[in-house]
DNA sequence: GAATTAATTGAACGTTCGTTTTATTATTGC
DNA sequence: GCAATAATAAAACGAACGTTCAATTAATTC
């Protein structure tokens, strides 16, 4: 047999990308088999590839996706210049924000592009740390504004920043939707431990 | 041909462990074949199986390795009671202190035990989860008791735990031993974010 | 120094992998 | 309704995978 009743690229493509996400989440990616991909979006392993030319341009591609919602969704919600919030503490307190319910809202998208760096290859990874380097320098800018303005008190920009990343990026390690406590609660305590681990005065 | 001269099976097998963490930490468990891991210690494919059964018997044992030397250690280091340091905040400043040695001193071990949890079997994930747990309950225990002692101020004691756990084992993902900061340095700058972030008086 | 045991090799097994090719059908544009 | 094209199926490819097994040699024991 061949094409099939109802069958239309641009589903067929947001299928494979969302069952992509689920099952290399959930079982990583070398351990993934295109077939098994296949199974789960219910078509035969060929027809991936009328959409991604290789396994890995799949990974790249779902990569690049979520670095660039989430330095847009970073652009979004940005305090305007000007504002009362633009203030370094009003910018980390809407980075950490954004970052939390961000993170929350795509677990699958996260641990993939948190874990499975190492399957691509070396100019791809380049590109996505590049992404990376770029969302992160953000968070950098606002606490050499707060350590520069006396409002906060940080040792080091640098290493603070990757402290505050990793402390922020691990909530999809532990949250359960069915927890004892809600997104908002979640958000509003690393909120109070960014705060007070930067030396703002609350 | 068959045994080589100088072969001796303990060495062969603390060969294969070393060798294995270098070869899963770089390239994932999935990714790393049998054949690949027996070239790397000098040997045919076939030998790896006299002392690992099986490909995933031989990423448990890393891992339990992993888990009870790490548990160990912070025994060996914790504050003697009634001694000055067993007061809560000497004591976190121990745990801090001793994990991010451990890690930094463990890096291939670390995002073997942290990363590869997903190609373990249900019955021994749960083991390797239950001494994790072991482990946390006691940085748990520590928050609680500076929390009782009204020297901490923290809102969620689990929350935080998991929050700090996040950001001082994050520090095998970006420090590497060539760069500006040397290891006291930064075990010196987690420590004090670590006190900043559950609000005790410095 | 012969018998025993420990350590390893080399070849092979069946399976599964990512990917390619060719044929076939559904949909679209005129 | 006919040509063109988009979307998929079915089968096959060679390579690599984890693992097993019989044969062989080094070290140890007595």
């Amino acid at each position: 047999m061949a094409r099939t009743t109802g069958s239309d690229g641009e589903k067929t493509e947001a299928a494979i990308r969302e069952a992509a996400l689920e099952l290399i989440a959930r079982l990583g990616f070398e351990a993934m088999s295109m077939r098994q991909l296949a199974g789960q979006v219910g078509v035969q392993a060929a027809a991936l590839y009328r959409y991604f030319p290789t396994k890995e341009e799949l990974l790249y591609a779902l990569m690049c996706e979520h670095m660039e919602n989430l330095i847009a969704s970073w652009g979004e919600v940005r305090p305007a210049t000007g504002s009362e919030q633009e203030k370094p503490a009003g910018r980390l307190a809407a980075f950490v924000e954004n970052h939390i319910r961000f993170h929350l809202s795509r677990r699958n998208a996260t641990h993939v592009s948190n874990l499975e760096l190492r399957s691509l290859s070396e100019e791809r990874l380049w590109h996505i740390l590049g992404l990376r380097s770029q969302y992160e320098g953000e968070l950098r800018r606002i606490l050499a504004d707060g350590q520069r303005d006396g409002v906060f008190r940080i040792d080091d920009v640098a290493l603070t920043a990757m402290a505050i990343i990793q402390m922020i990026t691990g909530v999809i390690v532990w949250f359960r939707p069915e927890l004892r406590l809600s997104e908002d609660e979640v958000a509003a305590n690393y909120h109070t431990m960014t705060m007070r681990l930067v030396g703002a005065e609350t």
